[in-house]
Order: structure tokens, then C-alpha cells, then sequence
DNA sequence: ACATGTACTTCATCTGTCGTTGTACTTAGT
DNA sequence: ACTAAGTACAACGACAGATGAAGTACATGT
């Protein structure tokens, strides 16, 4: 299980990610992060939808309901170009980080 | 630049980790974290003095009273030995994290 | 009849970060 | 002598993303 002040403000690009794969709706997305995870990491609800309003306003995203129905209706979600550029942005971001963090976490001598 | 949002939580592990190789005190390490990251991240001056209240009341580092003045008074930290311990535990966690958002954030199927 | 799974929503709260401002002393430059 | 820049820390309020708790709604299995 991890810490989720680490993921925090990750939780975006890794919805964006997914989308950018394909359409998809919440429950959906939140099973796939758990499964390429195998479970390291399990998005929470209120996580993942509050990030939906976030992205949508930000206009990185935009939803339209599921015609295919199995319980409570569906709403799906659509990446878009600006969406596209905002995930290239962050993935290029995410690698400085990383060797950011990876060389501050261990303390070693330059 | 780094946004802090990433970085948000790990700052207290950075702190412990530079600490872990011997008492410092805050503006020198808010120095090295520059310098060590070619200045990709620069820890903002209230974010890091709000870490060591923090991380003090964890139990985490403990602070004395600085001989050596040059302006105003120093404040030194040294890290307890909960603190080497939560700072292991930081550091096995980031590698997992490392792999998981890894994965997430590039949209590679398995 | 009832639990479980699907799918989403609202609301209040928490926590770490950040911007702003202020204190206080030293050294270097003109 | 005056001033800017560097050293070193502290207090305060505001913000945004994450969280917990609870609720809505329908379908399927036992």
C-alpha cells in the first residue's frame, strides 16, 4: 500500500493515461489502475471523481453518457487534444521528479 | 521546476534522509537540496520549517541550540532513531511508488 | 428476502504547501 | 556612513487535493 501524499496530484495524469488509451468510465478506470498495480495502488472513489471535475473544467477531459447500462448508468469519458498535451507535459515531468526524489531519498554523496 | 504537489509528503523524507548523514540545520539543508538537485527543486523556506515541527513531534529528529552563529541563531536537528527507522521504511516505499506511477503514467499495456 | 456488485454523488474535514510579512544580525560594496 | 544582499528563522492565513462517511439506484445470485 502507498502513501497517497506521494501519488497526490499523480491521481490526474494516471486517469488522463488510461483515457489515452481509450474511452472509459470511473469504475472502469479505477479497476485497471488496480490491476496494473497488482493492487499497489487502489484509487478511492471520491479520489477519482473529484479529479473527474477537476480535468473536466481544465477542459482535459469530456464525458457523455453510457449508452450500455448495467446498474446505475455509466458516464464516460474522452481525452482531449489539450488533454493529450497536458499528459505529455506531465510524463516529462514525472522523469525529473523521479531522479529527483530517487537521489534525495538515498542519501548519497554526489 | 518541480511541482510540489509530486513531491508533497516526501519532503519530510528528504529532510531525514540528508539528517541521516549528520546534524544540520535548516538553511544549510534547504542548500543541499538545491545543490544536489541542480537546483530541479528548491524547498520553499515554510514548507521546510513546518517539516521540522513536524517531524519533531513525531519523535523524529530532535533540536539544539547552535554554537557557531553567523546573523541570527541556528537551530541544529539530529535524527532519532525512529527517525532512521520510518526513513528506511520512506525509502522501500519509494521504490514501489517509482514502479507503480512508472507504470501508470506511460500507457503500456502488461 | 438479502447480500453483493456495479456506478456514481454529495459533503465536511484534514493535511501539506505556499505567499506574505516580519525579525535580527553580519558582511560587502560604493 | 549608508545600503543591499546574505544568513537564519517564525507566525499567519489561504488553498487544493485527498479522504471518510453516507447515500442513491439498479441488477444479479442464492
Amino acid at each position: 500500500m502507498i502513501s497517497s501524499d506521494v501519488i497526490r496530484g499523480y491521481n490526474d495524469t494516471f486517469l488522463l493515461s488510461l483515457l489515452n488509451q481509450g474511452d472509459s468510465y470511473g469504475y472502469e478506470l479505477s479497476r485497471q489502475i488496480k490491476e496494473k498495480t497488482d493492487g499497489d495502488y487502489i484509487i478511492k472513489e471520491t479520489t477519482m471523481y473529484s479529479a473527474f471535475t477537476r480535468l473536466s473544467k481544465k477542459g482535459y477531459i469530456i464525458s457523455y453518457p453510457g449508452t450500455v447500462t448495467q446498474g446505475k448508468k455509466r458516464t464516460y469519458y474522452s481525452i482531449t487534444l489539450e488533454g493529450k498535451m497536458h499528459l505529455k507535459e506531465k510524463q516529462e515531468e514525472w522523469h525529473i521528479t523521479r531522479e529527483v526524489v530517487d537521489h534525495l531519498v538515498k542519501g548519497e554523496d554526489k
